[in-house]
RNA sequence: GCCGGGGUGGCGGAACAGGUGAGACGCGCCCGCCUUAAAAGCGGGUGUCCCCAUAGGGGGCGUGCGGGUUCGAGUCCCGCCCCCGGCACCA
């Protein structure tokens, strides 16, 4: 027998598969009766230089599900691309020089390279790239179907600003108060801005939550997200001003207790304040970035001298600006109750307001000094006129609805989501197909003259204006409605978008007349296992699913829901920190195919643990899984060469290998349990290695083994198939197991007193339980610790167990 | 603070529906075989404490801690402790 080759062995199979067009796959033919499918797809990769270990985890797990779906008589789409647009490269190009589409490019083949060397079956023929402009052109078509129904707007916002990455960032994108790329502190600016309404979607984004197959923990973050709030708007109207002034609150219950009312610096009345006092205060306060005002030890604010007039008992409580109220959120205004709210009970303290309790426990006291917040539950109103003595729930309704009849209040529901500010003062995106006009305003590109190709230019630093400002000759165009003078859209769209879509486009990735065609997207989708990591929980998965959305509103497709069941993978850590090109602490795995195959690699890091937890990587555990690729190897190939063909029988080796067919069929297509069925395959090679030449059985055996670990191991897999006399194990259905041959001949019975261990029996599995107590009885060992009680009771579980619990003193014999 | 996920051998982990002595499978380590030697490979051992003993056998205790339910609990319930992740002046 030759020893095994890793490298011409897959080698050999990647080229076979290749000219095979294996894994390419074809859309049903229009009314033809469409055969059952299955589109796997793991989130798209930014295409950095090179792959690493953390890279392997969920390509292998969409590749291991893809290969047993497609061997269990599914049609699989299993695409593969790059979400090339972004700053990395663009930053790499002002460090280094270059074009950032050299880079990138160079990156995409150096990196398809890569994933070819793993063996991952991809339909190669529906490639894509977001960078490439028949893809964006019909990004940009898309964005004029939402410009023209008022889903993208533009406005003046305070933005979140990176003065070192001259860029707005999303919120998403702040982390501490520091920009999640480099880490410069976040600056606030005043910007005109594109927007998506994502905020008309947010409760439709909530409760289609509903209806999807993600791990708990996932939906909590995008509910946490969403974060949607029921209570009221309450008008108070400021008595100097008279103007009236909303206020969101969720305590309406509270209303009573309301002893001040506040304005976040931002708010527009703010501005009519003329006292010095306030306006350095604001000043001030619109410095500072968010992230430090909530750092704040201590509230800080500033009396305007103005009065609020509380609606319901026309109490007038004076009104301060204070920053640890937010323009974003609600209304910019609340009422203040310090009597049950932490904030403004820490506000009223360093005041010296009052503090007046409304709601208390129905039967206990409380106390008055300090805040009481966060209870309704058995809790009543006090110190609320007519409303005392109610629930606290109940009251709060019923206060509404008093202020609802008198036109000063509503019931409302409130979201912490923001409408999504996706444009990007950077070079290497998207362009935004708009042109400005003097005269006409904003004026959509034509979608005959799509698409508004990125042109090149000199210098990608940004200034405080989008690089493309300084390309004049493509900045200043003829307005396309009245042929006056126009100017382009110099800013570019954030690469959240170009993932919103790109799995609708793999669908029909050809189509030069529409971004695709509805049948083919309608066919495919939902996705019907998306693999990812949990970093894109809130950002590109609930923005990808408002464009899904927004499509099926506007009838370019037929669902409302992307990724009907989501796996999120864990992270791959050296130590305890997460393998990342930014930790700089990438281990790539192209050392490793090189020494010990691309099999081994896969097999190790699925085999490491459940591969939805983290995963540590560790160096010695794939010499380990090269040794049992080589194990298999031998054991195999001296089965092929010295077992007989013929029949399997129903012996112990024939029952292991159905038993194993059972195992790895439930742990891949049921539990996602990857990692069990690998070591399900290496007992049972482990059985065959005690007998490989042990007849019929023996060759069985092998067959199933090589069979069942293709899906993780198929280039050694194949070969090993071939030399079993077989070919094309990847179109081969996958094994079933007999069910008769899954039972045991015999199972042994345990037989306990009080839940101990005394004996045990080796009886057909089926034997009735009146035998089984027989059976147990009779043994000389229970009998020893049966003496001197009295079985009170006899507990029988056929094929497991019979525990005889006995009452009296000898529950433990000496 | 709120939300989510976890605590099992020297290590990664298994036990999927409360039902066989927990610890599958692998890593590491130890002993042996093979070899001039090494590598590779092969065989065996490996939770912990104790007892009798020549082989071998027997028993106690063990899944973060404390209670509980049950004939029976890693698995269910109550109360703690600790770790990881997310969100957070969101009114």
């Amino acid at each position: 027998m030759d020893s095994y080759d890793a490298k011409t062995i897959e080698e050999k199979w990647q080229r076979i598969w290749e000219d095979a067009r294996a894994f390419e796959v074809q859309n049903p033919e229009p009314g033809a009766d469409a055969a059952p499918k299955s589109y796997v797809l793991e989130q798209l990769p930014y295409p950095s230089g090179t792959l690493h270990m953390g890279h392997l985890l969920p390509y292998t797990i969409g590749d291991v599900v893809t290969r047993f779906r497609a061997r269990n008589g599914l049609r699989v789409l299993h695409p593969q691309g790059f979400d090339s647009f972004g700053l990395p490269a663009e930053n790499a190009a002002i460090r280094e020089g270059g074009h950032p589409r050299e880079s990138t490019e160079r990156n995409i083949v150096h990196i398809t390279r890569s994933m070819r060397r793993m063996g991952w079956a991809y339909d190669w023929a529906r490639v894509l790239s977001t960078h490439d402009p028949e893809y964006y052109r019909w990004q940009q078509w898309q964005f004029l179907e939402f410009l023209e129904r008022g889903l993208a707007y533009r406005k003046g916002a305070p933005v979140k600003w990176c003065p070192n990455d001259q860029t707005v960032l999303a919120n998403e994108q702040v982390h501490d108060g520091r920009c999640e790329r480099c880490g410069a502190e976040v600056e606030s600016r005043l910007m005109e801005q594109w927007f998506f309404r994502i905020t008309d979607y947010a409760q439709d984004l909530l409760d289609d939550l509903d209806t999807v197959d993600w791990p708990e923990s996932i939906k909590a973050r995008q509910r946490n997200w969403i974060g949607r709030s029921e209570g009221a708007e309450i008008l108070f109207r400021i008595e100097e001003l008279d103007e009236d002034v909303p206020v969101f609150t969720t305590r309406p219950d509270t209303l009573y207790g309301a002893t001040f009312f506040v304005l976040a610096p931002e708010h527009e009345l703010v501005a009519r304040v003329e006292a010095e006092e306030v306006r350095e205060y604001v000043r001030r306060a619109s410095a500072k970035k968010t992230e430090v005002r909530a750092a704040a030890a201590e509230k800080t604010g500033v009396f305007t001298g103005w009065h609020a007039v509380n609606p319901v008992n026309g109490e007038r409580l004076p009104v301060y600006v204070a920053d640890y109220v937010l323009m974003d959120y609600g209304t910019g205004a609340i009422m203040a109750v310090p009597a049950h709210d932490q904030r403004d009970f820490d506000f009223a303290t360093v005041f010296d307001l009052p503090i007046r309790h409304v709601v208390r426990p129905a039967h206990e006291d409380v106390d008055e000094g300090t805040a009481h917040v966060g209870h309704t539950e058995g809790e009543i109103l006090v110190n609320s006129a007519e409303f005392d003595g109610l629930p606290a729930v109940e009251g709060g309704r019923r206060i509404v609805e008093k202020l609802e009849t008198e036109g000063r209040g509503r019931f409302a529901i409130n979201f912490r989501l923001r409408d999504w500010g996706f444009s990007r003062q950077r070079y290497w995106g998207c362009p935004i197909p708009v042109i400005y006009c003097d005269t006409c305003g904003i004026v959509p590109v034509p979608r005959d003259e799509l698409p508004v190709v990125l042109p090149d230019v000199e210098d990608y630093k940004p200034k405080g204006r989008p690089p493309l400002a300084l390309a004049t000759d493509w900045v200043n165009v003829p307005c396309p409605s009245c042929g006056g003078p126009g100017m382009r859209e110099t800013e570019t769209m954030d690469t959240f978008v170009d993932s919103s879509w790109y799995f609708l486009r793999y669908c029909d990735a050809q189509n030069d007349a529409a971004p695709f065609d509805r049948a083919a997207v309608d066919y495919w989708n939902p996705i019907d296992l998306y693999i990812g990591g949990v970093d894109h929980a809130t950002m590109h998965m609930i923005y990808a699913r408002f464009w899904v959305k927004v499509l099926n509103d506007l009838g370019h497709l037929g669902f409302r829901e992307p990724f009907a069941r989501f796996y999120s993978n864990g992270w791959v850590t050296t130590g305890k920190t997460k393998m990342s090109k930014r930790a700089g602490n990438v281990i790539g795995p192209d050392d490793y195919v090189e020494r010990f195959g691309a099999d081994a690699c896969r097999l190790n890091i699925l085999f490491l643990g459940p591969a939805n937890e983290d995963i540590e990587w560790t160096e010695s555990s794939i010499e380990g899984m090269a040794r049992f690729v080589r194990r298999l190897w031998r054991v195999v190939n001296q089965a092929a060469e010295e077992a007989p063909a013929g029949s399997a029988s129903d012996g112990r080796l024939a029952r292991k290998a159905h038993a194993t067919i059972a195992k790895v069929t439930d742990d891949i297509g049921r539990r996602y349990a990857f990692n069990t069925a690998i070591a399900a395959v290496m007992e049972l090679v482990n059985e065959l290695s005690r007998e490989p030449a042990g007849g019929p059985d023996s060759r069985f055996a092998a067959e199933t083994a090589v069979s069942l670990v293709q899906p993780y191991a198929p280039h050694v897999a194949e070969e090993l198939w071939e030399r079993l006399g077989h070919e094309r194990l990847w179109e081969q259905p996958w094994p079933v197991a007999d069910p008769a041959l899954l039972e045991v001949e015999t199972v042994e019975v345990v037989v306990q007193v009080n839940g101990r261990i005394r004996d045990r029996l080796h009886v057909a599995p089926d034997t009735p339980e009146d035998e089984l107590v027989a059976l147990a009885r009779r043994s000389e060992r229970v009998q020893a610790h049966l003496d001197g009680g009295e079985v009170s009771r006899t507990v029988v579980v056929p094929g497991k167990l019979v525990n005889f619990v006995i009452t009296g003193e000898t529950v433990f014999p000496p």
